[in-house]
DNA sequence: TAATATGGTCATATATAAATGACATTGGAG
DNA sequence: CTCCAATGTCATTTATATATGACCATATTA
């Protein structure tokens, strides 16, 4: 599970507004939000800029396996 | 820019140990190093947790626009 | 009722990440 | 110098991210 919809959420975007400021389809968005694939690095460096966060903010869990 | 190949040192692998630790091939780890392309968030994410690191310390550079 | 916005999903096509095998170069150790 | 491990790079193939267009469900508003 990643926090993109937490983040566009906060932003009060749309998948589609999300989508186009960043040029992509509005199906790639649904597609990460519902970790249905694998998203490029570009791609997460863009999304972690325009929702005013950063790459572990929205794609990075800890593991508490000790 | 990332910082792949200085982690990776750090961890005193070679690029061959590397890719075999996350199951890509030698040639993947390569062309991240020298971005020459762009890597998926799963692979990001294995080499992260592999170097005992995290994908901000990897890949995220801070924009200073202010 | 209809109309609109949003989100979820499907099928098809294209671009590119990644695999594989090969070869050249570099640097260190003998 | 030779030998070898590590690295950089090329060409080809395969898997998959992403684009595009469509359709459906839901909620809201006229």
């Amino acid at each position: 599970m990643n926090h993109v919809k937490t983040y566009r959420k906060a932003k009060k975007m749309s998948q589609y507004e999300l989508a186009q400021s960043i040029g992509v389809a509005r199906q790639t968005i649904n597609l990460i939000e519902n970790d249905k694939y694998n998203p490029s690095l570009a791609l997460c460096l863009k999304l972690a800029h325009v929702l005013d966060t950063d790459l572990n903010a929205l794609f990075w869990e800890e593991k508490n396996e000790n």
